[in-house]
DNA sequence: TGTACATCAGTGAACGCGCGTTCACTGATGTAC
DNA sequence: TGTACATCAGTGAACGCGCGTTCACTGATGTAC
């Protein structure tokens, strides 16, 4: 049966968010084009009307999920003024996230996203040096207002920070969704605070 | 040019040696029978004189890296009495055969080790959970000695720990070495002692 | 309002490459007599 | 001590499968006149 003739706009959408599936259900590895047309009710080279190949698509996903990476932060910053605040609101974003959205740690970890690609290496550490950044600096502003310690070191501080996440998500994946993310950073969350908290 | 004739034990340890290396150098993604066979220095069809096939190889190397993983456990119970130097000195042995045993984390990580391979994948699941077991009793002991707080809870302790060197293996894997995981675990350790430990 | 044409997404067949795996054959090493 | 035979690791050619990608063709939609 013949698909319906859609806008290239809303098809290019269409395949990242199968793709985002495809990894977040199966792996990066699992990935394939005949997946992906599948999902989205056309043929395999139907797909290529819309992106060149499957590397852009890769890079589109990356992108993508960048993007809902940093909208977590912006709208952390808005939220609440204290770093504390912020770190603990942060840390249940990303994680409920997760919950919805379980292809970023494959994206993440998988050697299938950037093996024989530096480019895309390279962007997966950007997207994470981008998210460590933020977060460092909302230490180091927290550290400014007296409410973090001043003696710890805010850049490892962050990627702890992405330790009370990270683990879990793999953990999560492994045991084939039997581990509970969200309550995993609900009992971290004051073991770390009583780590990094001014005063406590 | 022929291959001296080696006795199967041998070829066998040479094999899981190799793929290993690939892995670590690599990532799973990468390893082929082809990049073993040329490492040991022998034929590609020869190393099915070895082994049954690829998927034996990765189990074998699974196998490897969890006595690996284990015996640090072990070695640190023997070397301290007390939890948190325990736990100290578990964090930098595992930290300092990352620099050596690059594998680890894209064996755990990548989902081309398992996608498809519901057992192997249930394996993986079993190392960490093994392993996170080992630091959970750690931190148990701990408490009822006194050393630890008791109002915190063990198992996500545990994921906390390991939140102390995935996410730095991840970081040092995707920007090519450029990041110092036992650094990064000495910086790390006094935040994760000050929210952990009792009375301080 | 109707007709001709351009544009562009969808289709299915086919290609080519990488790679795991098989197989018949070779030749070295160890053992029985 | 020497000879015949069994065992077993190494070899290279070939196979087959999965999968990304190409290409000529179809047919729907929108636009110009």
């Amino acid at each position: 049966m013949r698909a319906l003739k859609t806008d290239t706009e809303i098809r290019q959408e269409q395949i990242t968010e199968a793709a985002l599936d495809v990894i977040g259900t199966e792996g990066v590895h699992a990935l394939s084009i005949a997946g992906i047309a599948e999902r989205v009710g056309i043929v395999p080279s139907a797909v290529y009307r819309h992106y060149k190949g499957k590397d852009d698509i890769l890079d589109a996903v990356l992108a993508l999920l960048r993007n809902r990476l940093m909208e977590n932060v912006t709208a952390v910053r808005q939220e609440t003024p204290d770093a504390l605040g912020r770190l603990k609101s942060l840390l249940m974003r990303h994680v409920r996230m997760l919950a919805e959205n379980r292809a970023i740690p494959h994206v993440i970890f998988s050697d299938g996203m950037y093996t024989g690609h530096p480019e895309r290496k390279a962007k997966v550490r950007d997207i994470m040096h981008g998210y460590l950044g933020e977060v460092m600096r909302i230490v180091q502003e927290g550290q400014q207002a007296g409410a973090v310690r001043r003696e710890i070191d805010p850049k490892a501080t962050s990627v702890m920070f992405l330790g009370m996440i990270l683990p879990a998500a793999v953990l999560w994946s492994v045991s084939g969704g039997d581990f509970d993310v969200v309550a995993h950073a609900k009992n971290a969350w004051p073991t770390f605070e009583r780590g990094i908290a001014a005063g406590m």
